[in-house]
DNA sequence: CAATGTAAGCTTACGGTGTAAACATCGCGT
DNA sequence: ACGCGATGTTTACACCGTAAGCTTACATTG
């Protein structure tokens, strides 16, 4: 080290530098949420000053929004390997429910970041910054709807196949952001509620289908 | 007017100053949410000087969850109040199901209080120093009990309505906070989905039924 | 090779937050 | 009449996100 007051010791590269803000802050938030978790702890985690992340990002939010689409990207992943894992539409379609269930399990910090009920102003501006790429979200809709689409052509439901996906979706979401709260009641268990919900939001769709159209 | 350095001008009373206070607090928090406003902004609301609603709450939080079990005793009544309307045990459970809409849509920062997925171990900890009373949300619960379990019933359905219950509450709450998370896909509207959902909730409950018990 | 521009780090400082602490005043009970 | 607690006030602190400006290393160009 030069002197006291030094710019840089050494430098990452600037896409090295992304990568571990990306890396530190998703370790943090993964543990403590977005608001328990400042970007001084960031910082303080890369061992390097409090402001350098600003170097590669322009604001925390950036930093989260990055992450919220990271963790979409993943989800598609997890939800378009169950759909292919099963040959059977009905089968296919509980594998992604399931996988879905799986993904909120092991990312719950994630998943509420995806999900966020407050902050939905504050994305769509920085949904600006990050041009038409930024609603990824969509690739996590489609490899649901495909599987949805699937099955309800398997049933030969005549459900529309989007308003199935919705209903698919709310079921699992519903499910998950419950107990993301704690609002389960009656002591019931996540783990074991999964198993009744798919049934009720995979089979529930014949008897929708038949209201819905006439 | 005394000095300029004086005490209060003219007292409220106890409860009255909780009461305006709370008052103050959820006619902010229902436009801006919980986050964009301060003490400060309450107190400025209310023509006082910043740490007054110390005095009569411990912490913002405090007050937040205030709010919040006030938030459920207005939603049970709601659904309490559908599910005595309706004679015939289905059609008293799709009015259950609107109203529980029709209250997500008219307070939708309430809402997002009440299920706020991020704060809930802080909430915990609060709920200690609210005693028993706390889990006021039980009752907005035993309100949808009620009106699962008679159309249970009434349908001779095999499925235990505590599940029942669960599963219903879960379509309910995932397309209220899909929509609040404005994470509706393809241009759907809330308002548009709400009579199919309830369609897949509750005739759903059919198809659930048979597979669980055997 | 020397000059220069830019990228990547640093420190400092500002406005905002929730709230702890100490002080002032009023109204009530003895 | 006299405290004394309840209800207000002001001041101050620690924390946050981040704007501004500085230093240093490196890459580019003459």
């Amino acid at each position: 080290m030069k002197h006291a007051r030094s710019g840089h010791i050494v430098s990452l590269g600037a896409d090295a530098a992304r990568e571990s803000i990306l890396v530190a802050a998703k370790e943090l938030f993964v543990l403590g949420g977005q608001s328990r978790v400042g970007m001084r702890d960031i910082a303080k985690k890369l061992g390097v000053s409090p402001m350098m992340p600003y170097r590669h990002f322009p604001s925390k939010d950036h930093i989260i929004m990055t992450l919220r689409l990271q963790a979409f990207d993943d989800l598609t992943a997890r939800l378009e390997a169950a759909f292919t894992g099963s040959a059977d539409p009905e089968q296919a379609l509980r594998a992604v429910c399931s996988a879905y269930f799986l993904f909120a399990s092991e990312n719950e910090n994630s998943y509420r970041l995806m999900f966020d009920v407050w902050e939905f102003d504050k994305q769509a501006e920085i949904n600006r910054d990050f041009g038409p790429q930024a609603r990824r979200e969509i690739h996590s809709w489609n490899a649901n709807l495909k599987a949805v689409k699937a099955f309800v052509q398997a049933e030969g439901l005549q459900i529309d196949a989007e308003l199935a996906a919705h209903l698919v979706w709310s079921g699992l979401h519903g499910l998950v952001t419950l107990y993301l709260a704690r609002k389960l009641a009656f002591g019931a268990s996540f783990a074991q509620l999964q198993g009744p919900a798919i049934d009720h939001i995979v089979l529930g769709l014949r008897e929708a289908s038949s209201t819905i159209i006439e």
